[in-house]
DNA sequence: TTGTACGCGTTATCAC
DNA sequence: GTGATAACGCGTACAA
């Protein structure tokens, strides 16, 4: 009879009279319960501040109350705001967040990430973009039995594994935007090859300059891979140009940080002789100045949700999928100069 | 016999011919066996691909393989860093990383986290500032018998339960450049108040304009809360003055982009017209215009010694504790305007 | 140096 | 509806 320590199972069956499994019973919630014995033993789990044993659930149920978050460094800001969605949605619950970084330049990482999956046996994992646009990763997850949900910038796999945002048709909407106010030579500045996201955004500027009847030569095209040094130097080539572009649509704001340095350094003024328009809306796009005008994606609700289908994969698909971002408009956007 | 799934500890027992227990000390590396045997185990081991469960291991052991990070969302970038950090040091290891947020306005803060420790019954956590600088807290961890270390800005407990950076040396370094280049009206950003990190940064800037023989008048000092908003709320007050400083020590970065946000609105020439140091050396400081004079302190370091101290309490003291901050020039800095 | 028997706290099986 | 009893996989006394 060791009182040390926290109340178990066995002291709430004894002390409510009655056996394990009636308790076990209670806490999971059984429907065919007598209701006396159920409140008797509540009481009982009250007084004691009876709370259950995670690690021993793990092992019987061979799966843990833990939600995991992989991802492979994608983008500061973005690894907080998700980490604030899923504890959002995970707070009054035993679940816990474990996060998980990869490199997904790995040739192990399917299989790294499939021990750690194996291993902790959690109760589901988010997948960040880029590595979430992997198929072979997310087939192993099915594979061994594993809740997923994928973020990503569209349809990528099923609702109940899927929240998505509609990168195409905000910057769609930026560009038309952009257009709008007299724009014709507009520069591009393209995310990493390879990630959805970046051939989205692409696609809906071509898409938006497409619909507008402007054509641009290739070279209004830069590569960037979404760090602030891509951003600088695709914003040098395309400053280089003659005759150079009045706007630059960068595929997210930390590389538009980058070219307002690059615009800075050559003593254009922002936006009265070029603006600038981002992607993603982190914290960076408000405090520069001008203020960027950016694009907003709801990342801490896409992650709440996508936490809420893993904590309930019966109930998955009743979140919503697909998140609409919009065009937040700023300081760094103006008019072209004249002539 | 069912071969689903994972291996465990029997399979190895039994196809090695030794009994669990010798495969358990196999694998706990316990001196007294034979080296046959040893040897003959862990070729089992290996073929099998075994892996103990953690599960099962929390359980016997009534300890989590777990680190914990809990903070009180200081700020994203050093969450960021401090992350990365402990990610680095439990790499090759079986440990986790499991992130939890709270709230220090919460009455109940400590009760939750003694909840959150006690059930999850993790192997260490990292305690963050602010929440670090709490002795309730610290206590707390002590007595339920978790393994802790607390991240600050000055000694705040003993070496195996601590890493800490000099602010205050570090600060009076910045602002003894800045008066070596001839500024005499000098303006203070301070912390929120209660914040350790806030005294420590202010006692440095105190420090070093004292050993300099100048005094300023008590409006040169301005209240902020280490967001953006308040460092540029300060520095209007601060620009208000007449005559105004010729810099600016804001006590972290997020102010300090604060005040350029208000020198730019006021059409002051950064840093012609007007000096700004910032702390923290994050993201943001190289990549606003002009990059921005800043203190780094080493946060990666700092979070993986934390996570190796409470990987091996044992060794804990033989990592470091103390590291050195140190100032990062750049162009947001220069000598003061004549006359 | 190695093995036996049992405990860790929970859930699942299958009787009653 | 409810309760013995056996998993779940590993660690630890204690014995051999």
């Amino acid at each position: 009879m060791k009182r040390t320590g926290q109340p178990t199972i066995n002291d709430v069956a004894r002390l409510s009279g009655v056996s394990k499994k009636t308790v076990s019973r209670v806490i999971n919630q059984s429907p065919l319960l007598n209701e006396e014995t159920r409140r008797r033993v509540e009481e009982v789990i009250a007084e004691l501040g009876y709370v259950p044993n995670p690690q021993a659930r793990a092992l019987a149920l061979r799966r843990n109350f833990l939600i995991g978050l992989i991802h492979d460094n994608p983008n500061g800001q973005m690894v907080l705001g998700v980490q604030e969605g899923i504890l959002e949605a995970i707070r009054e619950t035993s679940y816990a967040l474990v996060v998980r970084p990869v490199d997904r330049r790995s040739p192990t990482m399917v299989a790294d990430i499939r021990n750690f999956l194996e291993q902790q046996r959690l109760a589901g994992v988010l997948l960040l973009p880029p590595i979430s646009e992997n198929e072979e990763l997310a087939s192993m997850c099915r594979e061994i039995g594993c809740a997923y949900v994928r973020m990503g910038s569209t349809t990528l796999d099923d609702p109940e594994h899927l929240v998505a945002s509609n990168d195409r048709d905000a910057v769609a909407e930026a560009v038309r935007h952009i257009i709008s106010l007299g724009h014709q030579r507009i520069g591009f500045i393209a995310g990493p090859p390879g990630f959805r996201s970046a051939e989205e955004r692409m696609a809906g500027f071509e898409h938006a300059l497409a619909e507008a009847g402007i054509t641009i030569p290739r070279s209004m095209i830069a590569d960037g891979n979404y760090t602030f040094d891509s951003g600088r130097a695709a914003a040098e080539r395309l400053l280089d140009l003659s005759p150079r572009p009045t706007a630059i649509f960068a595929s997210n704001d930390e590389m538009a940080a980058g070219v307002l340095h690059a615009a800075r350094q050559r003593e254009l003024r922002v936006p009265d002789q070029l603006s600038i328009v981002g992607f993603d809306d982190t914290a960076i796009a408000a405090h520069m100045w001008p203020p960027l005008t950016t694009v907003r994606w709801p990342i801490v609700s896409m992650a709440r949700a996508a936490a809420l289908k893993l904590i309930d994969p019966d109930h998955a698909a009743d979140e919503p999928s697909l998140f609409l971002s919009s065009l937040i408009r700023r300081s760094s956007v103006a008019a072209p100069p004249k002539g």
